[in-house]
DNA sequence: AAATTAATATGATAACCATCATGTAGATGG
DNA sequence: CCATCTACATGATGGTTATCATATTAATTT
């Protein structure tokens, strides 16, 4: 099929894409090179034309996935008349959120095999988490450490909910990690 | 080396106990059954003899995990007076629990994959989980609700200090969550 | 003490994996 | 319009995986 600069840019682009969504379900190691070229409509020969390695290609979709995420929450608490603790917890902590993780949090999806990547990767999600306290705290009215301890809490109930078989109690931390957020900041 | 029921036994709890450690370290998909089985001083053709499959070794494992960390956290509270919340936040906030994984909170160490495995897994958690707000609670003077939003928070400080690259800003989830928390339930 | 049984070890299998070598078609630059 | 370059496809490579077949060896049973 040939080639030409702006259509290795868009297949560059659709790889990304695919592979953030799909990370995000099925985690960083969830599925090989073979497979993330075939849903971009790609055989796996192309791969090394667009990264130098997997994990390249891994570092690469982590930086895009984060960009995503930020845009999606910001577009999220604009539905919802703007960015306020009450907003952020509504959209973070909903049931929505937790059934669609292709479409959530990257950081509340790969986190724990993140922990265990190396350099490259663990730069990126100190980078986005310091974006969460420099960047978000202040259009959330907290203080740095309130946002660190806000983020740890969301992203920890939106992983247990989605850890547990019933529904009715992940329903529970979703609801009552809100609930309890909510109490701690009222005042 | 021939057999004995007593050393089945007993090689069976090992290879438990070994993946136990392991699996909280590397995840549940991080190691292979032959590299198991070979820090378990035996050889992956036995693996079978054990367990119908590797999923069926990873719920026994998590299962005994779980109980493992049940009886740490409450030695470990037990060493500084007691149950109390205070106890809990400074023994899971421990810079030392971030540092060895393999010693740690399972729930912790291997949440984002286990959202992802089958309802086996998910039962095993849910009873985790349930655990801690039936059980512990109580002892902390938390409600189960209060609980659910203790217990996402610091596992998902946990997790996220271990993505970190800085261990400054590692140091600061920790010590903020905690800080935070305090705060919250101080009254 | 001999026969049986079963817990391991050794080795094989087929399916995956990341990566690379080669071929091809078509866009680019002259 | 031709020569070159390259994005992608096809196919190969060596490694790893879970699982199974067979062999071994010693504990158990008779």
């Amino acid at each position: 099929m040939g080639y030409s600069q702006a259509q290795k840019k868009e297949n560059h682009k659709r790889i990304i894409a695919v592979a953030a969504k799909r990370f995000r379900e099925a985690g960083l190691d969830g599925l090989g090179v073979a497979a993330i070229m075939k849903e971009a409509g790609l055989t796996h020969g192309g791969f090394y034309a667009h990264f130098g390695s997997r994990d390249d290609m891994v570092a690469q979709t982590l930086e895009f996935a984060f960009l995503e995420d930020e845009e999606r929450l910001s577009r999220a608490m604009g539905r919802r008349g703007g960015p306020s603790l009450d907003a952020f917890l509504e959209v973070y902590l909903s049931p929505a959120h937790r059934d669609t993780p292709g479409q959530g949090c990257t950081l509340a999806a790969v986190a724990c095999e993140a922990a265990r990547k190396d350099e490259t990767v663990k730069r990126l999600f100190q980078s986005r988490i310091a974006t969460y306290a420099t960047k978000l705290a202040p259009q959330l009215g907290l203080t740095e450490e309130q946002m660190l301890m806000v983020l740890s809490a969301v992203a920890g109930a939106l992983v247990l909910s989605r850890t547990v078989e019933d529904k009715a109690m992940s329903d529970r931390i979703l609801e009552g990690t809100r609930h309890q957020l909510q109490v701690c900041f009222s005042q």
